[in-house]
DNA sequence: AAATTTATTAAACATTTGTTTAATTTAAAC
DNA sequence: GTTTAAATTAAACAAATGTTTAATAAATTT
């Protein structure tokens, strides 16, 4: 019969390795992360990074296969539900925070990643994935100014707004914590009760924003 | 009589240092630009870093020296002025939208520096300074509330989507040239015309937001 | 159980990194 | 015009970087 041990242990293997280079990239950056550290911090040998990815640009393009998928899926189909327009925009809020919150080490990386000019290759392929979500977007804001129901904002602003509000936040998490007087050693920002807090905050901004008042 | 001709041309060199290491921190990052590099754009010997600043860290700090202060001013005597907290507002839109298009390439630094767990002692001067600023906005909003002017927002989040908001815009220029169909050659989303059009969206977005309706 | 593939290691590799040295040119002061 | 200080240079420095090698250990197949 079929014996999975070993592949499942490779496969765990290499996702630890990830995980590690996850956690580092997000810390100290692509340049500020050597493959020593992430090699001593995985337990591992300096040589499994070469021999697991091939190079360390390689270990990157497999973090970023790893982790980029499945939001666009959700929100396509967030779209092609028929909710009004308004409880659309409020099930979208609560999506991207949700997901920039999970996510927030991959996030931090990406941001980074398209703010930089190096690695050209690597800066396509987040660009893409990340156009294609906006345009989601974009398809919603349309649909409600269509109904009649959204006015006629400027929708690539609305998208920043919307982004750029979680970015900041989950982002420079030091300085959010600053602000928020919360201890950044015992406390994170990462937790249920700020991830409500930023949802409302974007629910109300946004549905003041977008929806024409009767 | 004083000759101030070798002062100036010193003071010109160091400043000559600086601009081209702050175009290459914002393009590359700080640990993506070598020593090399910054000395043949700014066309000058590797040793010249080393003599005027001491070291790459220290440049990195006379940089922040160079391009931080100023805001904090601009914000305190807005401030101090007798305008209503509408007027207040959208005047803080002008200064943070003018200051941060004006100095997108110091601005795109500090934002990867604070994002960073790395050099804790420049983090540290970087969030004070963000700090100051970010307290000054608070009072504004909180002005507003005690007249019963402004709604009983979240002041932190809503700092956040001004920010935010801005900073997706510069941070991610390549992105957003996609998003607006500009050609990153030719245009810039850096001109008056992109830095009318946000300060508009934000206007609007954030009186929507903070002032209550008759 | 032997053969073979896969995983892991320590050491060496060639570059590149930031920084320093010591010599030289340029400018300023006397 | 000589002396002194400042600016600039090419070369060398040690340390760190990503990657490869060749040997060994572990696991899988035959």
């Amino acid at each position: 019969m079929f014996n999975f041990a070993p592949v499942l242990k490779t496969i765990n293997k290499r996702e630890q390795i990830l995980e590690v280079a996850e956690a580092l990239f997000a810390e100290h950056g692509y340049e500020g992360t050597s493959v020593r550290t992430l090699a001593t911090k995985a337990h591992i040998n300096v040589a499994m990074v070469s021999y697991y990815f091939g190079s360390k640009e390689k270990l990157f393009e497999a973090l970023v296969e790893y982790r980029a998928g499945g939001a666009h899926e959700k929100l396509q189909s967030l779209n092609q539900k028929q909710y009004d327009p308004i409880t659309k925009i409020e099930k979208l809020v609560d999506i991207y925070v949700d997901r920039i919150f999970d996510n927030h080490r991959f996030h931090k990386i990406l941001q980074r990643e398209i703010a930089l000019q190096q690695r050209s290759k690597m800066h396509e392929v987040i660009t893409g994935i990340l156009m294609r979500n906006m345009n989601e977007i974009r398809k919603m804001i349309e649909e409600g100014q269509r109904k009649k129901v959204f006015r006629k904002v400027d929708i690539e602003c609305t998208i920043a707004t919307l982004v750029g509000t979680i970015s900041k936040v989950t982002d420079s998490s030091m300085m959010v914590c600053k602000l928020l007087n919360l201890d950044p050693k015992t406390n994170t920002i990462f937790d249920e009760k700020n991830k409500l807090r930023v949802k409302k905050h974007l629910r109300e901004l946004l549905t003041n924003h977008l929806v024409i008042k009767k």
